[in-house]
DNA sequence: CTGGTCAAGCTGCCATACAAGAATTTCTCG
DNA sequence: CGAGAAATTCTTGTATGGCAGCTTGACCAG
C-alpha cells in the first residue's frame, strides 16, 4: 500500500517511474502544474529519456499528465468545471459499484476497517503525506475488494485527480469528517445495506467536492500574492 | 462518427494510430489477439517504429493492448473470467452514469433517436462493421450527451473491450434486440424515468453477457478445428 | 521416422543523435 | 533608458542503430 512510497529506490525497473509519480501525487507531494520533464526524470531515475518519455506518454493517456508541444510535460491543472466534471464521475461510478454488488465477503468489511485504522494514525501523527494518499486510496481499496480487477485501475487515476483539484481548489473538507464518512461507508457495508452505502458515498464525495473554492484558479501570482500579504486590487 | 473509419488516411499524424486502430476494433475488424508489430504499423503508416511504438505504449495504457517481453504486442484477449468483469464493470458505471444525471437537456434524447436510425440503417444494410461500431457507440454516445467530458473516454476503451470479447466468446446476442433494447433505453430517458432507464441499461448489458458462450476460449486451434470440421473430442 | 539441439532471423527494447519550435536572454538602435 | 529584433538555449519530436531475447526452422543423432 502505502509503503511504496517509502521504498522509492534509485534504481529504474522502467514502468515503476509511474507508480512513483502518481503515488507523489496521491500523496499531495506534486502539485497541479508542476513541469516533468523529460530530461529531469530520466536523470532523476537514471534511465535514457527513452523510458522517461514512455513513462509520460502513459501518464498522459491515463489523464493525469498533459504534454503541450515542444513546450512541455505539466501536471494536468483542471478547470473548476473539469474538476465538478471529476467528481460527478466519481459519484456515479462509486455509487453504480456499490449498487451492482451482488454479494460481500465478509472479509471486505475487516479489510476496510484496518484502512480507517491507518487514516486514524497518520491524521493523528499529523503525517499529511500518508493522510492525503490513504484518504484517496480507500475508495481504491473499496472497489479491489470487491473483486473486480478492471475498476481499481479507473479509480485509481480518477483519485489521483480529485487529490490535484483539492490541493488546486483549497478543500476546506477536514480529514477528520472524510474519515468518519468512510467509517459511515464501512458501517452501511457491515449492515448489508448497500443502498445507503451508496448514498453515503454520494454525499461524502458531494461534500468533497462542495468544500472547493474557485478562488484559487487562474492567478499564477496567488501564493506571491499572498507572501506579500497583497489584496487581489492592490498592485 | 463513424466516417472516422472511411477517411483512414496514409499520412500518419502521430496520435491518430490509436484512433485507427480503436476504431477498428470497434467496427470488429481486428480481432482479440492479433498481432500489431512495431514494424508493421510503421510501415503501414510511414512513420518511424518510434512512434508506432509511443501509439502501442499509450493503448496499453488503456488497456487494449498487451506486450509480452520481447515477443511482441497483441490486442488484448481476456479470459471469460476478465470478460465478466468488464461487463460487471460497464453495468457498474453506465447505470450509476444514469441514476447520477440531474437534469436532461432534451437535445441529447433526439441524438440519441437519431443515432438508433443509424443502427437500424446498418443492420438493414448488413453492413457488419458500421452495424457493430454503432451498437458500441450507443454508449459512449450516451455518456458524451450527458455533458460529462472525463466519462465517455473511460466508457469508450471499455467498449472496445467489450467488441473484442462478444466476438472472442461468440456473442449470441442479436443485433436487432440490441437495437430495441437502445430505444427502450432512450424511452425511458425520454419519459424522464431514470431509474428505468438504469434498469434497462444493467439488463441490457446483462442481456449481452449472457449471450456469450464459454466454449471458444483457450483453444487456439478453434477455427482450424471449425475448419476441418473436427468435433472437439476427435483428435 | 522421431526427438533433441543449435543457429539464424525476427522482434521488441533502449540509447543516442539530430531537427524543429518556443521561450528567454541579449544586443542594438532609437 | 526602453523597445524591438536577433541569437542563444532549452524543450520536445522523430529517426535510426545496436543489443538482447524469443521463435522458428534446419540439421543431426538415435
Amino acid at each position: 500500500m502505502y509503503g511504496s512510497l517509502t521504498s522509492m529506490q534509485n534504481s529504474a525497473p522502467a514502468n515503476s517511474i509511474d507508480r512513483v509519480i502518481v503515488d507523489a501525487i496521491l500523496a499531495g507531494r506534486i502539485a497541479a502544474g508542476t513541469r516533468l520533464g523529460e530530461q529531469s526524470l530520466a536523470t532523476l531515475f537514471s534511465v535514457s529519456r527513452t523510458v522517461a518519455r514512455e513513462a509520460l506518454i502513459r501518464l498522459e493517456a491515463r489523464g493525469i499528465v498533459q504534454v503541450s508541444a515542444r513546450r512541455g510535460w505539466f501536471v494536468i491543472k483542471p478547470s473548476f468545471e473539469e474538476a465538478q466534471e471529476v467528481f460527478q464521475a466519481r459519484q456515479a461510478i462509486e455509487m453504480g459499484i456499490l449498487l451492482a454488488v451482488h454479494r460481500l465477503r465478509p472479509e471486505v468489511v475487516e479489510k476496510l476497517r484496518a484502512h480507517i485504522v491507518h487514516e486514524r494514525e497518520a491524521i493523528a501523527s499529523g503525517d499529511l503525506e500518508a493522510r492525503s494518499f490513504l484518504l484517496g486510496d480507500f475508495h481504491v481499496c473499496l472497489v479491489e475488494a470487491l473483486g473486480n480487477r478492471v475498476l481499481p485501475d479507473i479509480l485509481r487515476d480518477l483519485t489521483a485527480r480529485t487529490v490535484l483539484i483539492s490541493a488546486l481548489y483549497q478543500s476546506s473538507h477536514d480529514a477528520t469528517v472524510s474519515c468518519d464518512e468512510h467509517e459511515a461507508i464501512t458501517d452501511a457495508l457491515a449492515a448489508g445495506d448497500l443502498r445507503q452505502a451508496a448514498d453515503l458515498m454520494v454525499s461524502h464525495i458531494g461534500n468533497v467536492e462542495a468544500g472547493l473554492t474557485r478562488a484559487k484558479d487562474d492567478d499564477p501570482l496567488t501564493s506571491l500574492r499572498q507572501a506579500l500579504k497583497l489584496s487581489k486590487t492592490g498592485e
